[in-house]
DNA sequence: CGGCAGATTGACCCTCATCAATCAAGGTGG
DNA sequence: CCACCTTGATTGATGAGGGTCAATCTGCCG
């Protein structure tokens, strides 16, 4: 996508990039900052499904849906390049091999949600806490930042919701890593000593055991 | 899709429609019978992702993947009607329309996703039973049967593993609610006496206090 | 008739939510 | 520049909601 040229837009924190409901027309790659997506529902639950940095793109769900399903919300300054579907529509007459790559992005979004779904349907905290971080460090990596030394953008309150957890329970467990020395925390601030220990809390529930036995 | 013919095929209970992995070849629509979709990850976890019934779609998530991304299983006896990617290919060609439905397709499955993310993240245990009978229950009802008396297809265990609940704990909530006269329980059939109750018991959980007081 | 998979129910315990107090950091206005 | 206030984070005490382990029970199928 990177070489599709398209418009500019800054924005400060807290600006929402599209809302709920709202006629889908462009899709968001992000440039600079980084953002969180929401879901609500018609009985006043919110839950974040996801946070996404530079290089990711956003409103892939309209692709299909020709509304937005949920909020995009910068959590820092930032900015976005915007294709507008006309412009989308367009490319993909003079080359169709871009369709494919649509398709690919919503795979990918069915993908990225399957396993958050494993992750709300049978892990444990620690196990929730460590993916998480693990998740972060492996991008920060592809986009040539250190893996083991990065800052949060989002509260506690924000993981929790997008791990199924209360704020309290990812600050006590962060706390609990530190103790133990895998990684070190100070408000925003993350330090993994130990990526492989952190590795290692994953998976070593008992949703495994069958297979150990076997 | 209705109109779409195709190859019919056969299955019996407990037979494979698709696996992880494979080469994505054609899509499937729910002709007779019942399925499960099945997601397993390297790390030995498996979870029930969705159950299916006639008139319903399996394997659009290989649609831009190419590989099918978990297993389909059938829950009884059924029948399925087969599209190969190249007939889809072909059609699209003719009707270009069809692109847009098979796009419709895939932020479906996006949508169907978020909801059980929102179940598995932020519902207590009766809000998730009472969400997934409820959801039933419609869709029986939406193919002309009953929407107060149907059989399950699956077992408890099945059922626990979507809804992120052990299936002790399905058992006995259900057992609850017929207890407390909302539903009536025999192994796999199902009565549901009052679904406004049923429907009550979904939201007024504590995730919707400051919606309340707002 | 026997055996087995699935369902129910009970007892116990552990994880995480809840409630609450305190602390740290930043932003704002005087 | 400092005092104040707000927002976010940490930590403790307590309890409830489900998980775990185990014993029956019920159909169903061979």
């Amino acid at each position: 996508m990177s070489r599709v040229g398209g418009q500019r837009r800054r924005l400060r924190r807290g600006d929402y990039l599209y809302r709920y409901g709202a006629q889908f027309h462009a899709l968001f790659g992000v440039h600079a900052g980084s953002f969180k997506t929401v879901l609500l529902t018609e009985d006043g639950r919110e839950q974040v499904t996801g946070f996404h940095m530079a290089g990711e793109v956003l409103g892939v769900d309209g692709l299909g849906a020709d509304v937005y399903s949920g909020d995009a919300i910068a959590l820092e300054d930032g900015e976005v390049i915007e294709i507008p579907r006309d412009t989308l529509d367009t490319l993909v007459r003079h080359e169709p091999l871009l369709q494919r790559e649509l398709f690919r992005m919503l795979a990918g979004e069915i993908q990225r949600e399957r396993a958050l779904m494993v992750l709300l349907g049978s892990m444990r905290a620690e196990e929730r806490i460590a993916v998480f971080l693990l998740n972060l460090s492996q991008r920060m990596a592809s986009r040539g930042y250190s893996a083991t030394r990065f800052i949060l953008r989002m509260t506690r309150e924000e993981i929790g919701s997008l791990l199924g957890l209360k704020l309290e329970t990812v600050s006590r467990i962060l706390s609990r890593f530190q103790a133990e020395k895998m990684i070190r925390v100070h408000n925003r601030e993350i330090d993994l000593y130990e990526i492989d220990r952190l590795r290692a809390v994953v998976g070593r529930s008992d949703a495994r055991r069958d297979e150990a036995a076997a």
